[in-house]
DNA sequence: AATGCGGGGAC
DNA sequence: GTCCCAGCATT
């Protein structure tokens, strides 16, 4: 086919070097993909940048360098290790994964996508690619990328995510048996550096003369998508409370939610109409005084403001149960979210 | 089919 | 500020 073939020649040409990636065309190279670092970075990459990504991906396989060593970790240190990447059920559903390959398929992936899209935190989209990638196994990938890149060449202008079984199919007839690990991360490529979502780079694209959308002209209005709808903005209080000695009290969020599993300095409930002052809503009774700055943190749904209490303790100062001290040499390395990060960063005066 | 779920970079 | 990113699980 004539589109695959160019689009596997310009893959060649502008091959992105990348800490799990193995050299293009493997059956020249001889280079063998490792199905954990695949199956890694595809869980790490999901609905996050390919920057954000390579620090934890060299951090996770340096504390866990093979499959066994993660599934025979314990969960909190799992935690600790994505803390910042964002949606944390994905380090609990990677743990999952990586103790039920172990136990139930000797610590091998399977190879085929149905069997994939059994395992935890593994969907549509990443038993595709895990099976592409690193089996070679003729698997239609759908991504962000590669529905803009097939949305805009064959001209879709159905909404997403109805339009996506069309995208797929196309996706499918495009995928060639040879290479299908390499075409679908050509794809991804194409619509990374190329076939952006604005001012695409049509000029230098390998797909340029047969795209159907840039022939329309409607090139950059697609993929079509709903609309998003307006983030309401929710307040709370936010509660740090320091021993003598620089140690800050942490409580651990509930299994399911927001930041689920993670840590945080104890919080107020959030809510649009949240009064930010009534300390009845503090953990303990204390001498507490207002930062004079508020933390602003937004999540997928929703803007945040909190108001940040303080209060220093002494070293007998008792703790409600579950909550502990975490002393200044281990803070950086606790579950903490970004948001409570910033919350322990704020100056107090 | 909708909704909940983080965080950061580009514009 | 908005949009998007190598999406998944749940309802």
């Amino acid at each position: 086919m004539q589109a695959t073939t160019a689009l596997l020649h310009w893959y060649d040409r502008n091959f992105r070097t990348l800490p799990w990636r193995t050299p293009p065309n493997p059956e020249l190279s001889g280079a063998k993909p490792n199905p954990y670092h695949v199956w890694l970075s595809e869980i790490m990459l999901q609905q996050t940048t390919v920057a954000t990504v390579k620090t934890y991906f060299i951090k996770f396989t340096d504390l866990w360098p093979r499959l066994e060593n993660l599934a025979e970790a314990e969960e909190e240190e799992v935690l600790k290790a994505w803390a910042g990447l964002g949606y944390y059920s994905r380090a609990r559903n990677l743990h999952r994964c990586a103790k039920i390959v172990l136990r139930d398929y000797n610590g091998r992936f399977p190879e085929e996508e149905h069997k994939l899209q059994q395992l935890p935190g593994i969907g549509p989209y990443t038993a595709a690619a895990i099976s592409s990638i690193a089996f070679n196994q003729h698997a239609a990938v759908v991504d962000g990328n590669v529905e803009r890149v097939i949305s805009r060449l064959r001209a879709i202008t159905d909404r997403l995510p109805g339009a996506k079984p069309v995208i797929k199919s196309h996706m499918a007839a495009l995928t060639p048996h040879e290479r299908p690990g390499d075409f679908a991360q050509a794809v991804m490529d194409l619509g990374a550096t190329v076939c952006t979502p604005r001012s695409p780079a049509c000029t230098i694209c390998p797909w340029v003369d047969l795209c159907e959308g840039r022939k329309q002209g409607i090139h950059e209005s697609l993929p079509r998508k709903a609309p998003k709808r307006v983030k309401p903005t929710r307040k709370g209080m936010a509660f740090v409370i320091a021993r003598e000695d620089g140690a800050i009290a942490l409580r651990r969020r509930p299994d399911k939610g927001l930041l689920a599993g993670m840590s945080e300095p104890p919080t107020s409930q959030w809510s649009e109409d949240m009064k930010q002052d009534d300390l009845g809503q503090a953990p303990v009774k204390a001498d507490w005084s207002l930062a004079p700055s508020t933390v602003k943190h937004t999540f997928t749904h929703f803007h945040l403001e909190l108001a940040v209490w303080h209060t220093q303790v002494d070293a007998a100062f008792p703790l409600p149960e579950g909550y502990w001290w975490s002393v200044p040499e281990t803070l950086e390395g606790e579950a903490l979210p970004t948001v409570m990060r910033k919350v322990l960063k704020t100056p107090l005066a």
